[in-house]
DNA sequence: GGTATGTCACGTGT
DNA sequence: CACACGTGACATAC
């Protein structure tokens, strides 16, 4: 179990009423915690051992019966269905998962702080994170609003460091991220669609809306921002260097940078114990001409002094953000740094990268280009670190463009499909002498057995022309919406989606054919020394981005089970774990949000021979918080028994980073782990 | 002295 | 040199 260290506490605690076994407490340490000068370095505390901390699994939502969630309304002011707080967590998603989130918090506090000894216990429900009220309690309606009036929402002071989470506790963290950001993401583009719809009706209605407030909103309103209950100095649970985000608001969302807008955030003086106010994250963004940005070594300006066309006009003043910084330096804190770089190929023009934690060397005053007075700061990155995203990002550009210049060394081919994708795919080993990728036949398709085909009457397709839409033949097939947003996002996994296919009158370019145009993305086999032959992307693919098909050929049990007596390597597609059942998922936003009634499809009974011929996925290692899933996908036949095994990105995938998959537990046939390599 | 309310600074995404 | 927008910090009012 990691540690949460506090290190500035800021509230005088009350004094311990009991505490029931099964509660974990909060405790803290008696002694009046003092901010202490840079010279007495605050990580003087020791790591904890790993210690495991039970882990409460999410409840199971179920799903109520009633309507599709409504339109996201500004306007129209209903109230949600709300849990009130101090009701058991069964109860309410959102409360849940809070409290979950919450009692994970305090548990790690308590086992950090038990080594002294030294400590008042106290009830953990002082401290309990409580989501922001809802103004009603009307439980009729689910309409879903952003309220007009908020709630007075404070920020915790607390200040704490989090380090050395065990391995459980980082899987969990980074699972609650993922899950956070994809609900975002779905309310993003919902609220677009929505938007979009309505204009159809009202053709005067020329307010553009903004998708990524919107959903930010939400999210608030239903006390789901992560994060807010503590300020976090250093990294953030379930964050990782390198990680990618479309939208600022985002990063208030996750907790990584609490303002909307300005570039630095801190804990104001007016919380603050000593009255003194304290940085915990910048942005470099680029609006400052005085800004150095040399990667390890940032030259980073103070805010403030500017107009609204960004140009200096006025002095800085140290106040505020600028005053936090220099407190930071003074106390030696460590600071998260993200970087907003321009990235064409994106969701947007620019994307937002976490690149780690900085500690602040230096700090003046400075006359800017302007001829402003300006507050510089010097910045280096802390040793020790992964590689930055940044970089990463810069470095994946060149290798898109020349790759043998960038890295002269290593490639054992430069495509391994011998251009039977679109795209090459390269090989690459710098590592040991292995070759053996080389030695396979590519395969762009599964290759299904003919009677996959005969089974079933072939003819059944659209009629439509140009593009389809709603109302088209194949969209009632997918439960009268199509699994694909106008950019070929996934926008909600389903049991299987029914493409557009060789009966269908629509071009090429339909929108309900989006795994079957082949690779987008330049991909990478490569050699590492953790997981053997390993997947990544030149590419950024954004989340919800198709990847590509699981390829090999398929075989029937009987077939299968003689094959694997040979050693021949199978895959056995039922085993993959269900992770397209959480993808689009907005139970937690929604309450009256239903599954549809989605044609399901019976339990898959074939394997797969990868042992002579496979394509690039076949090489993609497995991971219990995998970035790819699995869904299945029909459109060139229509039976039921053989889909397409297709993949999806489960978040944004940075160039570089190994893609993984979740292949599930050991396969009831063989035994065997159904993993290739 | 605490809470409620208002004002402002802060860039962003389109 | 367009425009609307959300948040948090802080000032002010009560």
């Amino acid at each position: 179990m990691g540690s949460l260290i506090p290190f500035l506490d800021l509230n005088q605690l009350p004094d311990p009423p009991t505490t029931s076994a099964t509660k974990s407490a909060l405790v803290t340490p008696k002694m009046e915690p003092k901010l202490e000068p840079s010279d007495e370095p605050l990580e003087t505390h020791q790591p904890t051992q790993q210690q495991s901390l039970p882990q409460q699994q999410t409840p199971q939502e179920p799903f109520s019966s009633s309507t599709t969630p409504n339109i996201l309304s500004k306007s129209q002011h209903t109230p949600i269905t709300s849990q009130p707080s101090g009701i058991s967590s069964e109860e309410g998603n959102v409360y849940s998962e809070f409290c979950r989130i919450s009692e994970l918090f305090r548990s790690a506090f308590a086992k950090r702080l038990q080594r002294y000894g030294d400590v008042d216990v106290l009830d953990p429900d002082s401290r309990a994170i409580v989501p922001v009220p809802q103004e009603d309690n009307n439980n009729q309606v689910s309409t879903l609003v952003v309220s007009r009036r908020r709630p007075p929402h404070q920020r915790s002071a607390e200040l704490v460091r989090v380090t050395d989470l065990g391995i459980e506790d980082q899987r969990y963290f980074r699972d609650v991220v993922r899950r956070t950001r994809m609900i975002f993401d779905s309310l993003r583009v919902l609220s677009m669609t929505e938007y979009e719809k309505r204009r159809l009706g009202e053709p005067g209605l020329n307010r553009r809306v903004r998708g990524d407030l919107r959903a930010a909103s939400v999210l608030r309103d239903r006390g789901m921002w992560l994060n807010r209950d503590k300020r976090i100095v250093g990294s953030i649970p379930g964050i990782y260097i390198g990680d990618l985000f479309f939208f600022r608001m985002e990063l208030c969302v996750v907790g990584l940078h609490g303002q909307a807008q300005a570039g630095i955030d801190y804990v104001p003086a007016s919380q603050s114990s000593n009255g003194e106010p304290i940085a915990t994250s910048i942005i470099v963004s680029g609006g400052y001409e005085d800004d150095e940005d040399a990667g390890d070594v940032i030259i980073y300006t103070g805010q403030g002094g500017q107009d609204k066309f960004s140009r200096q006009c006025v002095h800085q003043k140290l106040e505020g953000g600028n005053l936090a910084l220099e407190r930071s330096l003074h106390y030696g804190i460590e600071v998260r740094v993200i970087r907003g770089i321009k990235y064409e190929g994106g969701l947007t023009s620019k994307v937002y990268v976490y690149d780690g934690l900085y500690r602040i060397l230096d700090c003046w005053f400075d006359v800017g280009k302007s001829g402003f007075g300006v507050y510089k700061y010097k910045l280096l990155r802390i040793d020790g670190q992964a590689e930055m995203g940044s970089s990463i990002l810069r470095f994946a550009e060149s290798l898109r463009t020349r790759p043998l210049v960038a890295r002269p060394a290593g490639y054992l081919s430069l495509d391994v499909s011998a251009k039977k994708e679109k795209v090459p795919v390269f090989l690459f080993n710098d590592i040991d002498s292995d070759q053996e990728p080389m030695y396979y036949e590519y395969l762009v398709r599964t290759v299904f057995p003919p009677y996959a085909f005969n089974r079933t009457g072939n003819g059944t397709g659209c009629e439509c022309v140009s593009s389809c839409a709603d109302d088209c033949f194949c969209a009632t097939k997918n439960g009268g919406e199509f699994a694909y947003d106008h950019n070929g996002i996934l926008l909600r996994g389903k049991p299987v989606i029914f493409e557009c296919g060789p009966f269908c009158r629509c071009p090429p370019t339909c929108r309900n054919r989006v795994t079957q145009n082949g690779l987008r993305y330049r991909f990478e086999v490569f050699r590492s020394r953790e997981t053997g032959w390993g997947v990544r992307s030149l590419d950024l693919i954004q989340a919800g981005a198709f990847i590509c098909e699981y390829a090999g050929v398929v075989l029937t049990r009987d077939q299968a089970q003689i094959l694997s007596m040979n050693g021949d390597t199978l895959i056995y597609p039922n085993r993959f774990s269900s992770r397209w059942a959480e993808w689009g998922d907005l139970s937690q936003i929604f309450t009256d949000y239903v599954r549809p009634s989605y044609p399901s499809i019976p339990p898959l009974d074939f394997a797969m021979d990868v042992s002579r011929m496979r394509n690039v996925a076949c090489y993609m290692s497995h991971s219990e918080t995998p970035n790819v899933l699995v869904q299945f996908v029909l459109y060139d036949h229509n039976s039921l028994m053989f889909p397409h095994l297709m993949l999806f990105a489960m978040e944004n995938i940075p160039p570089l980073r190994e893609l993984s998959l979740d292949y599930g537990v050991a396969d009831e046939w063989t035994g065997k782990l159904s993993i290739c390599n």
